[in-house]
DNA sequence: ATTTTAATTATCAAAGTTGAAAATCAAATA
DNA sequence: TATTTGATTTTCAACTTTGATAATTAAAAT
């Protein structure tokens, strides 16, 4: 054998500094100027442990679904069986325990799927996917509500959460953030009372 | 009198390229090349009728504040005396009506708010002016909800409406659009039976 | 028709970005 | 210690983007 090799550790920590510059300047703005820069690496190291530039990208939507699809269950796995819905918006809405960075992320491949037919049928499902996992928790705690009320509260809670880790980049807005948790903890009782 | 100055017109078609591209693309992503070819126009008429790109930042974030005040107002005027809240919500969810557009361009331009505070400061006012909108119509027809519900709520359906319009880069997703609605109108509801 | 005003086009240099290959250096094993 | 494997650095050329200026053309008024 020769030198060992760190390519798995290099590829994950520039698919780290990547991944932070797609949440701040979109998929368009990460130059790789900036993620070298990012991961306090030299450039020619992102081509020799990644590749080209949408070598770069098909790496960093594999990771972000199959990393957000472990999350999401872990996160849902850890709820208490009683009031998992109060638990689970105490979660999504406390800044220190989500990561808004996750959302930015989508948000940014989000707004690439126009311009990429592929990644916009990845990221459809994507999104499907975490309501329907709310949806899940949702139906657990109100199994009487109707299909249609459940398809409701699951779109607004993830809709909501998404908006207000959004906002993240102005600054602190935690006066909305707060106003976001109420309305979604509304909607879960109107969920409860129908 | 010499030639008739047209820059008035090539500045406000340049600026909605602009705006096209700060959506499909982001701040960063959106080159002056792009811009030119979305307007039709060469590039160095860019730079003749706007300015570089800070001029042209500048330009759009003053465009895109008082244009949308003044939309939001005039949505809000045209609201019936009846029904106000419900038929907002049509509004606001009827693809045909609102302009997806103008969502993706805020949602960049707070993506941008992290680099640049002095937008970071214009694009909080904006953001809880649009839900205190929100908030004097729920208002007028809920007079007798609290204070913190109203909050609630309006931050809610602001929430779900901006989370809606931000998926539209991925195509139809009218499932997901209905079921936000649905939940807007359930916050509604919510609100007048507190 | 000439003048005047301004739109438009042409062109340039500087800086930044990307892809790729070659050369060098470091660490393990025989 | 010599060899081998692979990490790292250096370097190059092609291309894109930006900012700016000069030259040209078009339309109105006198």
């Amino acid at each position: 054998m020769g030198r060992p090799s760190v390519k798995d550790e290099r590829r994950e920590q520039i698919l780290r500094a990547y991944e932070t510059c797609v949440a701040r300047f979109g998929v368009e703005g990460a130059s790789l100027e900036k993620i070298a820069e990012q991961a306090g690496l030299a450039r020619p190291l992102i081509r020799h442990n990644v590749g080209n530039r949408d070598d770069l990208l098909a790496a960093l939507v594999d990771r972000f679904l199959s990393r957000s699809e472990r999350s999401i269950q872990r996160m849902i796995d850890a709820l208490p069986e009683s009031r998992a819905t109060e638990t689970l918006i105490d979660w999504l809405f406390d800044p220190n325990y989500s990561d808004a960075q996750f959302v930015l992320v989508a948000e940014a491949l989000i707004a690439a799927s126009q311009e990429d037919p592929a990644l916009a049928t990845l990221m459809k499902r994507w999104t499907r996917d975490f309501i329907a996992s709310v949806r899940g928790v949702l139906q657990n705690e109100a199994p009487n509500a109707s299909s249609d009320d459940l398809d409701a509260v699951a779109a607004g809670v993830a809709g909501i959460y998404f908006n207000t880790d959004s906002l993240t980049p102005m600054g602190d807005m935690s006066d909305v953030r707060n106003a976001s948790k109420r309305a979604a903890l509304m909607l879960a009782v109107s969920l409860e009372r129908s």
